[in-house]
DNA sequence: TGACAAACGCAACTCTGTTGCGTTAAGGTG
DNA sequence: CACCTTAACGCAACAGAGTTGCGTTTGTCA
């Protein structure tokens, strides 16, 4: 898996750098999206300990690329997940903030064509949380 | 319309003052998601200058009051809405940032009835935004 | 192994939003 | 209508996320 990320990378023209190749590590291992704080804890864990600068101009650049997608979940917090997982929504639990992901795109692309056709909007992009109680906190 | 808040906003023992009432005639009147910056921008169109101050806490009391919500789209921005309107989506023109609503709350019932069965998760609340081009933007 | 540009670190800065505190004024009471 | 209480307000200082400029380091390719 990580390997196939970094080749990918290298096609793209990006450079393999320590720094880089652990971001993808946690990025892959999380499976759930994480900040930028959150990048930088892990990254202390695996003994890094980049400037922050380095991570905003690596996410910027990933997230240009392609590699790497950002979410936004309510109140503040950017989140960023890797894109290689597919699309897919969030179940965002409001007590042990934990998150989850969904998939039910054939659903979604039935809407969209519905507002289509209902109001002449074309739609590229969704994004589409939800907030409750995961199973452990009900 | 206004009037009708007005009263709401008193019996839930706010005062008015001419700074709120301007706010909600702005809310109103606006009918889609505002910023911080546009609120601000439109108080001084009607001669007022409050400080910015003022402004984020009258969001954050109007919001915990129930009288507005918070919505959070791409990049940064933080906009606010009257939830008078309603529960209802977003569509945002990535061209020209106009925002349209949309309103399809059965087909989400049935999306979180499926979620529930399918992974025990128990839904209060979600958000979707669709990102495309308008009518006029395509 | 040397050259070049991408990647990096550092410091200073910008922007959004927050906190503490003293002042003003909305609205209820006599 | 005058008075009183406290919500609402303004100001200044602050906090945190993210950005920019610039000089240095290092990955990669010839």
């Amino acid at each position: 898996m990580i390997e196939k990320v970094i080749k990918a990378l290298k096609n793209s023209g990006y450079r393999i750098t320590p720094i880089r190749r652990a971001l993808f590590e946690i990025l892959i291992t999380s499976k759930k999206p994480i900040s930028v704080d959150g990048l930088i804890r892990s990254l202390a864990k695996k003994g890094m300990k980049p400037n922050k600068t380095t991570i905003y101009r690596e996410l910027a650049s990933l997230k240009t690329g392609g590699f790497i997608k950002e979410v936004q979940f309510k109140s503040d917090c950017r989140m960023y997940e890797i894109t290689s997982l597919g699309h897919h929504h969030h179940l965002v639990c409001t007590k042990c903030n934990t998150i989850e992901d969904v998939r039910m795109e054939n659903d979604m692309k039935q809407y969209e064509k519905k507002i289509y056709k209902k109001m002449a909007f074309k739609i590229f992009e969704h994004s589409l949380e939800f907030f409750g109680l995961c199973r452990k906190c009900q």
